[in-house]
DNA sequence: ATAAATTATGCTCATTTTGAGTATAAATAG
DNA sequence: CTATTTATACTCAAAATGAGCATAATTTAT
């Protein structure tokens, strides 16, 4: 165990913080002159964080000021070169996940304050249909760079769903790093890797240090955790109409679902009750519900294992 | 973002790592004189080690030297007075789980160097039956605990499957930590809080620092994980009967499985292919099956979802 | 006012998966 | 040669899933 004097290590809290608004997903963004944005993050200071949630909760309630309904950590980066700033420090980024409640009164925000998270990964929303991006640039070029880079393909081929893989939606961070080492997110351009910057500038807004690959890594775990645990509803608002629960459950998973099947399937857990009222707009009005609480009644923790439509996850 | 100096910090990666031997689930431990026994670690140190991982791989190849078929980071602890030694040092430690195949010569290694993994949760074995431990002194203890922790009931609840709610196999690191808040493990009378000694001396073997916690976290999530990516692959020989297999998903669990229904999730599953050959011992001889490999024909990787026996899993 | 469009909700049906057995096969042990 | 043990095969009902058709309750267009 050779020297275990302090190392003069510098550990980052960063969250990504995701909510749902008008049904649309989107994560907090600070923005700062002359530089790509950022999360909320600050320096974990054990001096005065008794815990690391603590220095947490200060940056975000220092820079942002939201309130957190789920705080989760993701992950403790630390690879060298990935989340360098100016002064030579050694940084080790512990990422966060933090949900919050959908607003009630929208875009009461700042225009930019809250970013679509597609726009960082444009290639993960298959709502619409597959994304045309996926087999115009990124498999081409991450083909080029397999010449090269062999060893990789068999990852290659799990996370972009290839020769008879199933494109798996958990696999956000998994496709994100294969880009950044083939190279083709602004990431690796900026960290000094060999790369193909005119893809990069394509392929999804960078964000500051490692902040999108804490970002890849929270969306994938939320679209894993979503299956087994009900944090759905910590992106809802109190009250909300099946509709817009599904809207948030694609939106989070980036696919369509089936609608009568999701109905079925969220009467059938009864984290749901009804109030009684509904919603009018265009159409048939819709029942207004409400998330079962901590009651007494409460079901074991299952999730939602969300079926997607037929059109949706096809794959080439 | 305040002072963005460093804190002296230290950073510590720990490996539970994992090897199930002769149909026993095990864990490497490190022992030294006068202490409790500990994991495999060490620190990270930024100027040698480019990565965590490669940190890690370092510390445990000079204390153990065994080949790791899978390593995983786990999660990062950095809770004040819980990995505390003698400098005043502030300490974060990044916990890793590895697993390793079963050792072809077992006994070969002295005697103490992999403890059976229960003898740290005894109440996690379900295998016989309930823990009869949980009835006779861990519900009583937390009961008596909750007068004056009400806020800590509804965890309670869900981490222990009380009052309608399902004993989850996975939340093993939930129960260790109430088991730690209420004073019920040893390393919470070491920690200096509020404790009953006498119930936490029969309440598991101690480890070092916050080791226990960590392998607390690694079975939890190695549970959680084999329900949908094949990781028990990594806890086999190359060639391996059924039964073995059931036996490593048993000692996994904590639970006792139905082989009829679990031989067939596997065959369906297609992970395995048989060689042909068989074992003779008792009873009929058994077909050895071996893994299959990264095939171009290789399945997506979901993992297996075991059904449990009907005698299991019963609750209070 | 009436038809068309839109959205919500209800229901059916075939298929697959699961949970729990019963039955049979191929060995060893006595 | 019989009982015991272990492995493997097969059955069957219940539950869950995937896909679609049908109906209800509105608004929008004509």
């Amino acid at each position: 165990m050779s020297n275990p004097s302090s190392f003069e290590i510098l550990i980052d809290l960063s969250t990504a913080i995701l909510r749902v608004d008008d049904g649309r997903l989107e994560c907090r963004l600070v923005h700062e002159a002359d530089t790509a944005p950022r999360l909320p993050f600050g320096p974990f200071m054990p001096e005065s964080h008794r815990t690391m949630e603590i220095g947490l909760r200060q940056w975000v309630r220092e820079q942002v000021g939201v309130e957190l309904a789920h705080v989760e950590q993701l992950y403790t980066f630390a690879d060298q070169g990935r989340n360098t700033r100016g002064d030579g420090a050694h940084t080790v980024s512990v990422g966060y996940l933090a949900l919050t409640t959908a607003p009630t009164k929208s875009a009461e925000d700042a225009q930019d304050r809250w970013g679509g998270l597609y726009r960082f990964f444009p290639w993960e929303d298959w709502r619409d249909a597959r994304p045309a991006m996926l087999d115009e640039m990124i498999i081409p070029a991450l083909d080029s760079w397999l010449k090269k880079a062999e060893h990789a393909s068999e990852r290659v081929r799990l996370a972009f769903g290839r020769d008879g893989a199933e494109w798996d939606e958990e696999f956000v961070l998994e496709r994100y790093e294969l880009l950044y080492e083939a190279g083709l997110v602004g990431e690796a351009v900026r960290d000094g890797r060999k790369s193909t910057a005119d893809i990069a500038a394509h392929l999804g807004t960078m964000l500051q240090l490692d902040h999108r690959r804490i970002l890849a890594t929270a969306l994938g775990r939320l679209r894993a955790k979503m299956k087994y645990r009900p944090v759905l509803f910590d992106l809802m608002a109190k009250e909300f109409t099946l509709r817009q629960l599904q809207d948030t459950t694609e939106q989070v998973m980036g696919v369509e679902l089936h609608t009568q099947n999701f109905r079925r399937l969220v009467e059938k857990s009864e984290f749901v009750i009804p109030t009684g009222r509904t919603v009018k707009a265009r159409g048939r009005p819709a029942e207004i519900f409400r998330f079962r609480h901590n009651d007494r009644a409460e079901r074991p923790l299952s999730g939602l294992r969300v079926s997607s439509r037929s059109g949706g996850r096809k794959n080439r």
